[in-house]
DNA sequence: CGTACACTCTGTAGTCGCTACAAGGTCAAG
DNA sequence: CTTGACCTTGTAGCGACTACAGAGTGTACG
């Protein structure tokens, strides 16, 4: 549908937001987002007032999604490129960082490994064919994984008194 | 330090949010972010137009926890309740709803454990004591994977034409 | 010159699932 | 009467975008 791109600028001194989105794959508006949350600088401004970027704009943009792509928050993005800004720093720092989120995501890699087996046990249980009132899915869900009458008891013990 | 906690109401026919809360487990927002949500029907009203629980309440809560718990998202969770609702209809649905949920679990998995191979590579082509100038995981989050020189040369043609 | 259209600008609001706060009402004990 | 625990409503914040409104700008074409 949209073959022919109409060039922004005549020569390429600079490139127009839309430029550089499509030169990234980053949507535009998330471009003028990353720099009202600092992750980018603000960069010159053009004719009209637009945006005129750089090539360096184009490397440190996709620096940050590349970051983003390994699951860096905005924070740890912007302490990553305020590393990178002081040259005479250890390489120490980034590597605790980038540590400190290898471990996260190992984190959530086992807690969404149990929670995928604790889902195959559920779904696993179901006959098939039942009405509803019979779902074992249903029933799973209800009741707490073992217990056998958890709550009920509980009530006038937890209405009067004990934290 | 909160030991004693006083009792809400003298019998326990109906319960306070409060003692839903703590009965449960749930913030007594959530709960009320719940009710706001359509995810809970709305309470009875008692003294003081302050919500009174009945012990299907607490059923239904729990339920909603746990489906939460398994990752199922509130639309998901209401279209499981509104299920349950009609008995007749057959436990299929519920099958291929969890089913599906599973799916995109299991998708999740994958792509965290792409994201930890990759971080693991990058951290691991870190030296150790190097200066940031130098580091290898700032550099690998410059460059593409495997790229060389991926986009000084696409520049021009971007600017002009094609997309 | 007019107009059509692609592009840009700013500002604001929506998403999801809560969480937290403000400002006020209610009730019972001391 | 005061204290304090509880309840009420309404609103705003989180993260990382995404989307839209309403306006301005620039260029190509007739």
């Amino acid at each position: 549908m949209i073959d022919r791109v109409i060039l922004e600028r005549p020569a390429s001194p600079g490139l127009s937001i839309g430029v550089l989105a499509r030169l990234t794959g980053v949507n535009a508006e998330t471009i003028r987002y990353y720099e009202r949350e600092h992750v980018l600088p603000e960069p010159s401004r053009g004719n009209a007032r637009y945006r005129v970027y750089a090539q360096i704009d184009v490397e440190r943009l996709l620096f940050v999604r590349r970051a983003r792509d390994l699951g860096f928050t905005l924070d740890e993005v912007r302490e990553l490129i305020s590393l990178s800004d002081e040259p005479s720093r250890s390489c120490a720092d980034v590597d605790a960082l980038a540590r400190a989120h290898l471990v996260q995501v190992e984190a959530k890699i086992a807690q969404l490994h149990a929670l995928q087996l604790e889902l195959s046990r559920v779904i696993g249980e179901c006959g098939g064919g039942q009405a509803i009132a019979d779902c074992r899915i249903l029933r799973a869900l209800g009741a707490r994984s073992g217990d056998r009458s958890p709550v009920s008891s509980d009530i006038t013990n937890l209405a009067r008194s004990r934290g």
